[in-house]
DNA sequence: CTTGACCTATGTGTTACACCTTGGTTGTAC
DNA sequence: GTACAACCAAGGTGTAACACATAGGTCAAG
């Protein structure tokens, strides 16, 4: 299989192909007649197995080290158990964080409607901006 | 000030300073005996204005325009609005796709709890990851 | 034998910094 | 008056996972 076929296969851009085979993820032989990179059925699977590793949510550094160790003889699972672990409180923590950032950027939208634009002689760069409280004290009022 | 007071002052790191007036945000004049980045009232002013406007998602790239419209004598309010009726939706897609990373996360590690770990033999890489059906088809009992 | 679709390697851009290196400067204690 | 620590400078590299671009070689069809 060439780069594009590959890619094709497993609905992926050739150049997500070529990138998994710079770092090394993906070892394609060379056609001696061109050069071309040829993948094989392994390197199908291999792809296959990438893809649902990062709908997991598995860096590919990550799954370069799972993929590593499962060459190296030993079971890579209690490893893969143990990332997963510590990426759940992390994508946790990312929805709060961006939560919050939505609920900032609303209820700055919702302030901004009974403010005017600024104007050239303004002191403030964007009294919008400027002028927006983080801190929000507008609490049950 | 130097660029370490300015950065103590603002609760930021001084390679965050040299970062903006890297990419020209902040314009430091120099001292003329040794060369060091000065940075006067304005500069703090700026520093600050873009701490809020990075609290309320602006791009470093976009506050550059933003400060940039204000420079050139037009109220950038108008743009100021308008960018962020753009990202709120860019958010909330953020925010709806990590969830159901979070969720694809968490059902992963529920079918694990039952499963054994790969051993040697296996064709598989990480049978955990390998037989992980993406459609999770367990629907309504 | 040309055209167009494919392939190659390599370099750059994205985001907002953090970190590192190499070397100059300043203040203070001795 | 000097040794030393703490500060400063510019510039380069690294981060994640690719997308995009460049300059050129290859291949099948008309």
């Amino acid at each position: 299989m060439k780069v594009s076929e590959l890619a094709r296969q497993t609905c992926v851009t050739a150049d997500t192909v070529r990138h998994y085979t710079r770092i090394g993820l993906l070892s394609p032989t060379r056609d001696p007649a061109n050069g071309y990179q040829l993948y094989d059925g392994e390197a199908l699977k291999l792809l296959r197995f990438i893809q649902k590793a990062r709908l997991l949510g598995f860096s590919l550094h990550e799954i370069e080290t799972i993929v590593h160790h499962k060459h190296s003889g030993s079971s890579p699972c209690p490893m893969v158990r143990d990332l997963m672990a510590r990426h759940l409180p992390k994508v946790k923590e990312q929805i709060t964080e961006l939560q919050q950032q939505l609920t900032r950027m609303e209820r700055a939208m919702e302030t901004w409607e009974a403010m005017p634009d600024g104007e050239q002689g303004d002191d403030a760069i964007c009294p919008l901006i400027e002028y927006w409280n983080n801190q929000e004290e507008r609490n049950h009022g």
